[in-house]
DNA sequence: TAGATAATTAAGCGAAAGTCTAAATTAATT
DNA sequence: AATTAATTTAGACTTTCGCTTAATTATCTA
């Protein structure tokens, strides 16, 4: 739980989690998105993933990084438990007739 | 934005928060919950406020404390974002006939 | 197998965060 | 007006965080 509170309190790591909204990306491809150098992105990512928020796959010589859903459900129900005191703007539905 | 992840990112934050879905209360009484000197709990007090997930009221002496929305729904909101990518599990609705 | 590329790990530093005690402020009580 | 109670402000200490450069590991290619 700590872990990922964390882990979205970093302004670098939310772009990261945003950015891979567009699908995965390999470690160098994120690392470009930010005027920063690689070993800082590297321990963003490290953190990200220690948090389940994403996950890595090796690919031969990239690593690939995906959002992990596991990590976003966590946070998602700690939020949850909050709508006995006031209800948050549902999503629109649409019933056919 | 970042003052909203910050304040959510410290443990003892998130317990006065959860604390205060039972409803408003005093600071004295919400750093009676915890072991821990009522300057500090005043300062995550302030951290809360500033971030907009609590309001305060001055009431005589005491100083009520009650959570606020505004500020859950911008976190609610930045984590909608990501609903592009994966669902979270959505509110059960039921259809009266 | 030598050399280049992708990424991480290690070491170190300055800034920020969390906690405490002591002092100050504000309001109610006698 | 003095006293007590509730809360915050101030200052100091320790730990954690985020960043950099340098070194290391793993993979690919000529």
């Amino acid at each position: 739980m700590d872990a990922k509170f964390k882990a979205i309190n970093d302004p670098t790591r939310r772009e990261i989690l945003q950015f891979l909204v567009n699908g995965p990306q390999n470690a160098g491809k994120i690392a470009d998105q930010f005027d920063m150098s690689k070993p800082s992105i590297s321990h963003h990512l490290d953190l990200l993933k220690q948090a389940k928020l994403i996950q890595a796959e090796k690919k031969g010589q990239f690593i690939e990084y995906k959002l992990d859903k596991s990590g976003f459900e966590v946070i998602h129900s700690w939020f949850q438990s909050f709508s006995k005191y006031f209800e948050f703007p549902k999503p629109k539905i649409r019933i056919e007739i």
